[in-house]
DNA sequence: CTAAACCAGTTTGCGGTACAAACCGGTTTA
DNA sequence: TAAACCGGTTTGTACCGCAAACTGGTTTAG
């Protein structure tokens, strides 16, 4: 029996950190750079790369504004990272279910 | 909020290739290098280094054998890696229910 | 006035890792 | 007897996640 899961197809997402903050800005319309940190309780680095990364993508969309004299980072999902989240979740749910599957057909032959 | 979800507990089942495996093994007592590969769609040096990083966490067992004449390989999973497994998706529902939280809390406030 | 602390991030360096290619000891086929 | 096959393991490499160091500006302290 050949397990049918696609690794590459949500790599990016495999990715704890990522699937962290992928899972916030699934709440949000937007959400800002130091919220972010707060919620995921990642570094500034760490958190910095990893949006590169979700940019690069194309699963975010990043942009700079000042609030008064600070400088202000906004982050929010686009449909295609949306869409990429949902997408991953449907794999892990079924591949359980295909794990429960086998102990099932393993049960009875 | 504060996202409570850790990433180094379940670290090495966040590799989907160690996730496959593991799920296929979770649906058998013992299934071979052989069985295990045709399920996984690895290639042999990939599961060979998975099966290692796996057996030094405790999480399966390795036993070698001869059939016939030729070697085989038994794979079974341990009882920590069982609950590994239980573990990690535990983990995984949990940061769903988290982000959907989330989203409701939006919606009101 | 200026130096030290703070803010909001980005870049850099490094240790670790996933992957396939090369390899290995043996067995079967030609 | 040599070439192909079997069941894996080891090696080399390219990539990646992480925190420390840095950047460019702002506020506080003396």
């Amino acid at each position: 029996m050949e397990l049918r899961f696609d690794p590459e197809s949500t790599r990016l997402l495999h990715e704890p950190a990522r699937l962290m903050i992928m899972t916030v800005l699934g709440a949000c319309q937007s959400a800002d750079f130091v919220f972010l940190q707060r919620a995921t309780g990642l570094t500034k680095g760490n958190l910095s790369s990893h949006l590169s990364r979700l940019e690069e993508a194309g699963y975010v969309q990043i942009t700079k504004q000042f609030i008064g004299k600070l400088p202000n980072t906004q982050i929010g999902l686009t449909e295609a990272g949306r869409a990429a989240l949902e997408q991953h979740w449907k794999q892990l749910d079924d591949l359980r279910r295909q794990g429960d599957q086998l102990r099932q057909q393993q049960a009875k032959g």
